[in-house]
DNA sequence: TTTGTATATGAACATATGTTCAATTATAAA
DNA sequence: TTTATAATTGAACATATGTTCATATACAAA
């Protein structure tokens, strides 16, 4: 029962092997929607590269401003720009003006949580 | 005191600017190493692809083999098969053989934490 | 052994992505 | 206003990445 292979109709209508049709079911009914799906796969997308990462986790303990944070990162300040811009557009992190210098902070706690469940993994 | 402007030496000996330098020297001081930063980016890019997330997704609640993740995710089983071992290669999910099938399974609870996390920050 | 099924693998191709460079905007100081 | 500094933006280029396709391997059944 459950394991006996099964053949399943797609939405083309086209025949699919399946070896456990019931998990597969399953799995469709709880998975998420489409559109959380691709906005989750972003999050993770856009702390998958090196240089962003590598600012986000500077912005764990306190605010920093572009050139500082090109200072650390080794890279340009215009890559910076950018990379934050992407940050900022999925709430990961925060910015303040204060006269000509731009602070930014990550954006709330879930983020933090993110990266140390992450380094907890890597260094189980 | 801490937000005057400031130089700071790079290793190649150049000045760059900086505005605050003791928060980029405490980053420096606090970041973790090259090697870390290189993996922990590793597991959120290759979490970062909406297809391997939906792969991982899956298996939160029950181990599946490559032809229902294939079912599952409107993938070729050769697709699938390609990002399995992506996800295997980085210690994400565990695999197991039962005669011709190979079941796969998420490794450890910090996965499932991961997207945990990631799913509470999008829904706030 | 031969046949069929499940999975894995390598190369190639098309697309996505990150940085650079040049130019622009925003704010402050002279 | 003019000059300087901090940050942003768009286009272009080089690299990275995911899927496909053909092929190979692993196992089971006949």
């Amino acid at each position: 029962m459950g394991t006996a292979k099964a053949r399943l109709i797609d939405e083309d209508g086209c025949q699919i092997r399946v070896v456990h049709l019931e998990r597969v079911e399953r799995a469709r009914r709880e998975a998420v929607s489409r559109r959380e799906l691709e906005r989750l796969s972003l999050i993770f997308r856009v702390l998958g590269d090196p240089n962003r990462l590598k600012i986000v986790m500077a912005l764990k303990s306190v605010e920093m401003c572009v050139c500082d944070l090109a200072a650390f990162t080794g890279l340009s300040d215009s890559a910076v720009s950018h990379q934050l811009r992407r940050l900022k557009d999925l709430a990961l992190v925060n910015s303040r003006r204060d006269g000509q210098i731009v602070y930014y902070s990550l954006d709330d706690a879930h983020v933090a949580e993110l990266l140390n469940v992450g380094l907890e993994h890597i260094r189980e």
